[in-house]
DNA sequence: TTATATTCGGAGGTATGCTCCGTTTAACAA
DNA sequence: TTGTTAAACGGAGCATACCTCCGAATATAA
């Protein structure tokens, strides 16, 4: 459990240039829909070797992670900020609507991220675990604020905005997308009781 | 450019037998949460070679797609039959609890389904006709009864549902679904109107 | 400047997706 | 029943992608 790291050395400067140089290059061609390139490709583009982009990230999926979860705590952080912004249930509204912009404009690397196969629990149980103390915070307030029932549990409405960002193809899902929030919105209010 | 079928003789009837086995046995495998499982494989679990594998389909995508939509009718077909034995509400209620159920017990193939990296917009429109054919006549029902308000796009909930398929990671998740269920539910009642 | 821990980078092993084509077999006609 | 033929069978083999391994290069600390 003692979990004694010791930094003898800085981390040299060119590892963490050419990691980010991999992470940037890969969600470009993520978001680009080139799923599928090959590892050699990315390392290529990023003007490394492929032992290099082997050692920062051990596998495939090791890579797709890190880009998801990179763009997962940017996600996360603005949560704060929103409910600073706008009073409760409008700063969940809106973060719910910043989901869905965040995974259109892009992300589209939810199909890459479900191509984990697998191994997904492990996954999302983490980085759920992120996003989830993002929405906990907005729904706690809104509950606070008695404007949202209490037997809401953040992490259904999280489901929900998750699987239409997969289910990103087609005209006009953005917009079917937004309804949807309002609508899940429109179901926590406690009105009905 | 007349594409004139001929079809001078019956489809033979190994034909037909052989591509129902590798069906069965690729939805078995799928569900067994064997996703990677190499096509040699389950072209051996049928008993067939692997060239015949490749002629019924000709690359994996294809299979893939295959018994997806095979489940997919299926749980079309489930819906008029709802709708004779529940009132418009309820029956719309009981398909979409259908929907988690049948993702939950039986189809783990999601995964797999959201591999399909890149084509999945044709697919996807091929196949939510599908099941937007029968979602749409049991909301369209649920409005006539003055249950449902009238903006809610069939396919919004679609989505939704949908994407806690893809969710599904992680214990308890299905009570989830089942609770998502209920607030999309209320979200699209006329009561706050 | 010297020492050394860390990173770099690409050749190559392994395995999987897919093609090709000679062989086998079911359907049709006489 | 028997011959003809179009269609299906099946596996050897090629292309390609993932990942490992290790000698060379280099940034940091003394």
């Amino acid at each position: 459990m003692t979990d004694e790291k010791k930094p003898r050395r800085r981390p040299r400067s060119d590892g963490q240039r050419n990691r980010e140089n991999l992470l940037n290059v890969a969600k470009a061609a993520f978001t680009a829909g080139e799923v599928d390139i090959p590892l050699d490709e990315i390392a290529r583009r990023a003007g490394v070797g492929i032992g290099t982009l082997y050692r920062h990230f051990p596998n495939r999926d090791a890579l797709i992670e890190a880009v998801y979860r990179a763009e997962l705590d940017r996600l996360a952080d603005a949560a704060p900020v929103l409910a600073a912004q706008h009073p409760p249930v409008e700063a969940l509204r809106a973060w719910m609507r910043l989901f869905v912009d965040y995974i259109a404009a892009k992300l589209v690397i939810a199909p890459a991220l479900n191509g984990l196969a697998g191994g997904t629990g492990a996954l999302y149980a983490q980085s759920g675990t992120v996003l989830q103390g993002a929405i906990d915070g907005l729904v706690a307030a809104a509950v606070a604020s008695g404007d949202i029932s209490t037997d809401i549990e953040p992490v259904d409405l999280l489901r929900a905005l998750a699987g239409v960002s997969n289910y990103a193809a087609g005209p006009g899902w953005e917009t079917s997308a937004k309804r949807l929030v309002d609508i899940l919105i429109a179901g926590s209010r406690t009105s009905a009781s």
